[in-house]
RNA sequence: GCGAGCGUAGCCAAGUGGUUAAGGCAGAGGAUUGUGAUUCCUCCAUCCCGCGGGUUCGAAUCCCGUCGUUCGCCCCA
């Protein structure tokens, strides 16, 4: 073949499925400017030393997923694997909390991960995530599950679950990550080989492991939620007593440690049951020492990212492709008639209409099937008689009925033929 | 990075060593040089079965490599 393909772990998003792109971005946006949510918009590549210090440099993500490279200029430069960091470094650099109180930003775009491809997970993938700034409030934590889930629901999504759990804060962290090395000290011969390594590395993260026997020895391991301070506590207990008070069902799971390093306190993450091994659609969570890291004010925030290609999935599961019908398909035969189309087309869009053009000159049996194809509402046929008379035929397709009408009367928003078609374009049952 | 499966047209798909690679959907043209259904006819893989190499008298079919993809692990959204 010799074709030149798109590269691993990317892919082509093809007219049919942008429109469930387009729909999710849209009840998004709306969603998120109705609760004063604002859009940023970061570059795509950062110093690679922005995610090296916000992520942490022992991370998986850091430390064998990034795409890093050398500009020109000996810069060294990665790829965004996330968003979280850049929007944090655009707050500090613009100064954003001298505009006071709580900075609410969203964010959507491509980030980049150097990760083996799978269903749900590529090596070019798109989020959508909010970042709420300044609020140490439980409300803002809950402010933003709930969002997350409204955005969710609005698209039609069920079956999601809503994982919770504290990590508390630094020293918490350090006084349980202390107990539970020693819980699992004694066990660590038959650890898998992955959680051995990460004893000493990061004992928290071997709560995740889906290997059976690790999962045995963990099932009776301290708990985190027992070795939190009174104010982290409080905290926690305030958000599990909101989300109660909005009816948002949640589990507690103690086993859920976010894998970047800067999340402190709430922990989240929403699953599908309809997906795959990549189940979870959305992950969040407080990150109250991220800014002061990143050389900025002491600043509490929290905030979530959504992977778009899994919601995308998990929509396509469950609903039809959203059509989209011109509300005239305009069909033509001749060159005098053809020419007069073309302008016609352009007129009617100026009104605000949908009109698509037939550019086939096939004869009008071809054209009259493509209209009926197409979905439009009315078909409108010039040919030699029509051209010469400055008329055109309407036909309505969905009754058959056809009437001759000037040109020149199709174009005013009070003619008639303009009532009726936006009568019946509004028309649900249509 | 590790393990396994798969790769025939825009899509679905038969063929699993032997002459011209089934069929369906979609598409194009025509019967119908101006009216949408249905029907019928014709066309739609001719250095070719992801790509490269090997075995064989003969390969889509067997072997090796490679690229891509899928499932699981790892990781994450």
């Amino acid at each position: 073949m010799g074709a030149i393909q798109a590269t691993r772990g990317t892919r082509d998003i093809l007219p049919d499925e942008v429109r469930y792109w387009q729909r999710v971005e849209s009840i998004a946006r709306d969603l998120l400017q109705r609760a004063a949510y604002r859009e940023i918009r970061t570059p795509l590549f950062e110093q690679t030393d922005l995610f090296e210090r916000g992520i942490g440099e022992a991370t998986d993500v850091v430390g064998k997923e990034m795409y890093t490279f050398k500009d020109r200029g000996d810069r060294s430069l990665t790829l965004r694997p996330e968003g979280t960091a850049g929007a944090v470094r655009a707050y500090i650099e613009h100064n954003l909390q001298a505009q006071g109180g709580v900075q609410r930003l969203w964010y959507t775009g491509a980030m980049f991960r150097y990760e083996r491809p799978q269903a749900g997970r590529q090596r070019q993938f798109h989020q959508l995530g909010i970042e709420v700034l300044g609020s140490a409030d439980p409300r803002a934590d809950v402010e933003v599950m709930s969002i997350a889930i409204d955005i969710l629901h609005s698209l039609g999504l069920t079956n999601l679950y809503l994982d919770l759990n504290s990590v508390g804060n630094a020293s918490d962290r350090q006084s349980y990550r202390q107990a539970l090395v020693d819980y699992l000290t004694p066990y660590q011969a038959d650890l898998d080989p992955d959680s051995q390594t990460r004893l000493t590395r990061n004992p928290l993260r071997i709560l995740d492991s889906k290997d059976p026997r690790t999962q045995e020895i963990t099932q009776n391991a301290p708990s985190i939620l027992h070795h939190l301070s009174p104010a982290s506590q409080q905290h926690f207990d305030r958000v599990q007593q909101l989300l109660s008070d909005l009816s948002i069902p949640y589990q507690l799971n103690f086993r859920l440690v976010r894998g970047l390093d800067y999340y402190t306190h709430t922990a989240f993450e929403i699953q599908s049951a309809d997906l795959g091994a990549q189940a979870t659609v959305c992950g969040g969570g407080r990150y109250d020492g991220l800014v002061t890291e990143l050389g900025g004010p002491d600043t509490p925030a929290v905030g979530w990212a959504i992977g778009l290609e899994r919601l995308i999935l998990l929509l396509q599961k469950l609903q039809p492709v959203p059509t989209s019908a011109p509300d005239i398909y305009l069909i033509s035969r001749g060159d005098a008639a053809e020419a007069q189309a073309l302008l016609l087309a352009q007129r009617l869009r100026q009104t605000g209409l949908a009109v698509e053009l037939d550019l086939s000159g096939s004869a009008f049996g071809k054209q009259f099937k493509r209209a009926d194809r197409s979905g439009a509402i009315v078909c409108l046929v010039l040919g030699d008689a029509e051209a010469e008379t400055n008329t055109v035929q309407v036909k309505w397709l969905a009754t058959a009925e056809q009437e001759s009408i000037a040109q020149a009367d199709l174009l005013s928003p009070s003619a008639a033929f303009y009532q009726r078609l936006t009568q019946i374009s509004q028309d649900p049952n249509y």
